[in-house]
DNA sequence: GTGTCTGCAAAGTCTTTGCACCATA
DNA sequence: TATGGTGCAAAGACTTTGCAGACAC
């Protein structure tokens, strides 16, 4: 379901995982190719689930593995979003704009929009240098989550 | 430990506990007096070493608990910071000035800053604004996080 | 007195680890 | 062939749930 009937080969990865010492195989890139075509942050699970349609035999033990070896790589971000399991996104790939996200506190449901990142890009490269000066703080990433309550939920509120 | 000796009544709590159909109790009490006396985020374990030293028959459960019914009068919020536990921190109080947080993907040691919060207003303003305008929803709260690598930890990795 | 709250123990959920076998380079 | 990777099952960590007894109002 996520990431629908897509076949995207996803050619580069061998090389990068190569270049940082691991192996590229089968398993890591099935998961390639769900992160790839992917439309949302997946969860582990969702991953999983993506692959053995194809892949009968992969482990969802790999699909942590190989999803932690990718966060170190820094090729994936994980998310948390308040509920317990962890989403993961490619960095940067074919539909993986920048964005951010507006979680319900209520029902989690998760809006993203991209909207005011010129304002936000301004505000960021002026705290990102000041901060990783002042805290000798590298920084590869950020992320701003609102939350609050979704357009369904403030009504039934009511 | 976090929130040293100080004992703080937090007075007000019981009312807010009544006006939302609620009832204050001890346990409550106490967890209102570590939130009220932390000096950073605590996770749940945190705050019931911390009652229990006062109040040893309070359970774990109850913490949860309470908690979870602390976030959701908008008393407190709740952080995630990609190690497993949940952390907790007084939403408004006497030291609860607001602030952001520097985490390091190595080591999870966390930085708090409070720098650029007039630039940072002044983008959240407008962002807000507008987004709950589109959406239709009502923020509450916002979390802005940078995740990197901290001074020590980039040291090591040379 | 009544409905809420609490503690304990047990269950749940997501994630990680141990280990023998397998596959990539 | 030598490591690194994999799957399975079991363990682990944090959090939630069930239930009988206790307490606030």
């Amino acid at each position: 379901m996520p990431g629908g009937r897509r076949r995207i080969m996803a050619p580069g990865w061998g090389r990068r995982f190569k270049g940082c010492g691991y192996r590229m195989t089968v398993p890591r890139q099935a998961i390639m190719e769900v992160l790839s075509g992917a439309d949302k942050h997946l969860s582990a699970e969702d991953i999983y689930l993506e692959v053995v349609k194809e892949y009968p035999h992969v482990g969802l033990t790999t699909v942590y593995r190989t999803l932690e070896l990718l966060v170190d790589m820094g090729i994936v971000f994980k998310f948390d979003f308040g509920d317990k399991r962890a989403r993961y996104e490619l960095v940067e790939g074919p539909r993986a704009a920048h964005h951010h996200h507006l979680v319900c506190t209520n029902c989690n449901r998760i809006i993203e929009y991209t909207e005011y990142l010129d304002e936000e890009k301004e505000f960021l490269d002026r705290a990102e240098k000041g901060l990783s000066k002042k805290y000798d703080f590298e920084i590869k990433n950020h992320i701003i989550q609102f939350y609050g309550l979704c357009d369904k939920c403030r009504k039934k509120e009511k």
